[in-house]
DNA sequence: CACCTATATACAACTAGACAAATCTTATCC
DNA sequence: GGATAAGATTTGTCTAGTTGTATATAGGTG
């Protein structure tokens, strides 16, 4: 381990210092001024030594706001019941969502057609970030038919739970019905809510719910991070 | 499209929901505060993204109370027969005026010579804010020679109606004579009536009206709002 | 030469917090 | 019911701090 340049020292030191638990996952680093201070380089010593651990997954940040510890990567199991809270009680992680936009609109349509609903009819579009032990995992994107659930948004807001309202409007059981994956650049939006970079992968997949005679009930797009999860097709 | 800003892709987000009817004219945005949640960034942001969709003219806030989508810019015809109600409703808006003063005092030495008559007579003046779709869009001034109509100001009062009124006169028709046209800059006091910023451009309309036999009957100045306006003098 | 390491400087983009000014809401009083 | 006052909301403005990016310079190495 000899001969290892500046910045390889800095970033070999700083991650000796997460792993041990020093630094502990969550929590901020010191501004890159103050590491420069410390270690005595330049901050672009430091920024170097810091994109390495990024490159690693390691570490995020923030423009203006600082640069912080990530939390280790998420298995979210895909199979004829997906689950968000469970998966991720299953997983041994604490689930938590946040609303991003609740409201009505026309389908488009793609998802018209998905829902075997009539084009222009209306629907119910929920949009929020889907976290794990406080770091965002996924941005999730789900369109339901008004007509069928009218009144489906009040009862998200309220239980901030698809499958609880759900079952509020009378559906005790939904299977999914199919999936499409695809990977995609991240956009600069998708990035800043999921704290990863713009062009980082994402894992995008498309799917489709219906309950159990078959009729389509949500159609929905997930983003997933692919710094954060991994999806699991297990039997 | 690749590597914009953050306020840059927020700005195109938001512009594609006003564009695409989720966001309806006239409505009220979500506050900056719900909107630097909804896209998890500061609200200095959220303002700067704001700030170049009010550049574009899609949006204009009101300090205390929110963002609003402007309506879609006006075409104002100006032809032989100018008619404010039959202009906007051709338009297919929807046309109303709030009176501000309906006095009586001598003509100023414009008015008099435009009107053909003599200097320090009476004229009733008139002034107020035309509105489309409840939309502030320009500022009027007109003079009428008030010993030729005695009874015009009661007549306004209840009609709110030039046109009509000038019916009770004994006008049946009225004719545009001569328009001039040029470009100001709005003080403060017109930019608040027409909810925009002082210095925003004005279009300000210096306008003959005449009887069938040449006989000058009104003068008026109308200010348009420049960012909800635009004149027509097709044929 | 070409390439990597490191320094130095400057500016752009974004966050954070605080306060002011205008507006809206609500309770209260008469 | 309407007017008033107090409080909460919302936009406007300001200062300061942090990360991201670009450019320029210099030394060492293959």
């Amino acid at each position: 381990m000899k001969n290892q340049t500046l910045w390889q020292g800095i970033a070999s030191d700083l991650e000796n210092e997460i792993v041990a638990g020093s630094l502990a996952r969550g929590s901020r680093l010191p501004t890159e001024s103050m590491l420069s201070q410390r270690y005595g380089v330049n901050r672009h010593t430091i920024r170097k030594a810091l994109s390495h651990l990024a490159e690693k997954s390691l570490i995020w940040s923030k423009r203006g706001s600082g640069v912080f510890v990530m939390q280790k990567p998420t298995i979210y199991s895909m199979g004829e019941r997906v689950r968000f809270s469970q998966n991720l009680l299953d997983a041994g992680r604490t689930p938590s969502r946040q609303k991003l936009s609740l409201s009505q609109r026309l389908a488009t349509h793609e998802e018209a057609s998905s829902l075997k609903i009539k084009k222009n009819s209306k629907v119910h579009h929920y949009e929020g970030i889907s976290f794990a032990d406080d770091e965002p995992i996924a941005l999730f994107n789900s369109v339901f038919c008004s007509k069928r659930f009218p009144a489906l948004d009040k009862y998200i807001e309220d239980l901030q739970s698809v499958t609880q309202a759900l079952k509020k409007c009378g559906v005790n059981d939904y299977i999914r019905a199919s999936t499409y994956v695809s990977a995609v650049a991240a956009s600069s939006l998708q990035a800043n809510h999921l704290r990863i970079k713009p062009n980082d992968p994402l894992l995008c997949t498309t799917s489709l719910n219906t309950d159990q005679s078959g009729t389509p009930i949500e159609f929905g797009r997930t983003y997933f991070s692919g710094k954060h999860v991994t999806l699991s097709y297990e039997a």
